[in-house]
DNA sequence: CCCGCCCTGAAAATATCTTTCAATGGTGAG
DNA sequence: CTCACCATTGAAAGATATTTTCAGGGCGGG
């Protein structure tokens, strides 16, 4: 590579972003070259010309663009601006959905969907913030004429897991995979020979021996600031979407007119001046 | 836009890498259109002219490639395979909360947060899915040491919110902004002299004349499968973290003690093993 | 000091993009 | 139903950007 070819390459590489909006003309001028120069330069960099690389660079510096902005992996301190944390926030959730589409077992998934397509009863089980998720897909559910339950007194949860029996569905969630309050009345729904399903964030915990179906969710890292629980909940609600659209795909036929039916039945009490 | 322009649009959005190598010519014979009709979609579109928006093509399908972004505009379908159906929710949910940390006023946020650390007493008030959105605040707000109470029943909530009085918070949550079973609580808050805080998508909804403070949830597009109430969940917790976090900053040296407590007081339900 | 090779940029040639303008087809008033 | 009008469209002219050509000139070897 010649003197000024280098000058030309050296002028591209320290900024692709301004390069790339600059024509041959403009390129060879701010590099004290000619427009020969720059479209040889392209050739040596391996282009069919100076647009294809132009393009290039628009294409790299696009890319180094969207590789900064997630430049706010460090956690959220004490002392950060409200922008900040919603900055920071908005990301480790991103992040967090990334990950856990990632290590989303299809098949397990899929498995699980089949299970609660067939099911004649679902219970699910959760216990604190775990509780809202498994209250919010048995809401989904309820919606495309499914019959599910949420339980999170540990107690009801029992009493209610030895009422299941084969071909009905029971589903833990838990991030810790330990916690006993809802393993308990997935072994008892297990026993029961109901088909079991786990959510959480441990695979290999406690919680797996009694699970036919895992699906796992995300082990975000959390921080002083934003416990477990918050992230483990996004997670969670993913998989729980998952679930939920999976089903209403396969019952499409009955989801679709239920799913209508609930929105008409509550319009007049969204908007009293729609009348009903 | 006119048709032959949609046309073009259309090209290019279905395949934004492939048209970002074509000339004019050959995209205008690729829509069966002229090249004019190209140029002036590019302007239509927010470019100067066709090469820009070749750039711009360019830059996004790099992006696109970097972030595994799949078919961005996709709705999910009926017959997506289980694969699909994750990408697609993942990322839709990924945008929404892009769009709800862009969409966010902080300044409005800030002041709603200054409201919560002094606030002697905080309802929520919330319906359906929102419910759940309030009761995970709910929860959040208890361990850190505030008096939080959720309320799902409507005659309960305006029984709770006529108790408020000025320096107590009232949060309502409605993605429609019209939720009268929600309104009716705020209002009685708002007419007590708490301070109120509405979480809506709609800041123009009938709620904004009771809200003190309004913090904007993205109003994400709905498909058949996936009903609003799935999206303006992701957005209404990402407002409900943002609250959270930015409380306990601010109660840092009461929050931090309060939050190991309520995770040592659980350690060992988690895992028995433990011990107490 | 001279020769010849290769680097280099000015300018011509080409490709690409933009603008103009007339033809077309659709729409609403009469 | 007809006409006038306007929006839409593409062909072609015009402008700009890119590529190629070619000649001047620097530099090492003889």
């Amino acid at each position: 590579m010649t003197r000024s070819m280098q000058r030309v390459a050296e002028a591209v590489a320290q900024d692709p972003a301004g390069c790339a909006a600059l024509t041959v003309t403009a390129l060879a001028e701010r590099t004290g070259t000619s427009e020969a120069t720059v479209v040889r330069t392209a050739r040596t960099l391996g282009y069919p010309g100076y647009r294809d690389l132009r393009l290039a660079l628009a294409a790299l510096a696009a890319q180094q663009a969207a590789g900064r902005a997630p430049a706010v992996t460090a956690d959220i301190a004490v002392d950060d601006s409200i922008i900040d944390v919603v900055a920071k926030l908005a990301h480790e959730e991103q992040q967090c959905l990334a990950d856990t589409a990632a290590g989303l077992d299809t098949t397990q998934l899929e498995s699980a969907i089949a299970a609660l397509v067939g099911a004649r009863r679902i219970d699910v089980y959760g216990i604190g913030a775990s509780s809202l998720v498994g209250q919010d897909l048995v809401q989904k559910l309820l919606r495309i004429g499914l019959i599910a339950h949420s339980h999170s007194d540990p107690h009801l949860a029992v009493t209610n897991a030895v009422q299941l029996r084969a071909g009905d569905v029971a589903i833990a969630i838990t991030h810790s995979g330990r916690t006993t309050d809802v393993i308990e009345p997935l072994r008892a729904a297990f026993d029961q020979g109901a088909t079991t399903v786990a959510i959480t964030g441990r695979p290999d915990g406690d919680i797996a021996q009694y699970a036919d179906h895992i699906l796992t969710t995300s082990t975000a890292r959390e921080s002083e600031l934003r416990p477990a629980a918050m992230s483990s909940r996004t997670s969670q609600l993913l998989v729980v979407d998952c679930l939920f659209i999976g089903v209403a795909q396969r019952t499409y036929e009955t989801a679709a007119p239920a799913l209508s039916a609930s929105y008409e039945a509550l319009a007049h009490r969204r908007d009293p001046r729609a009348g009903r």
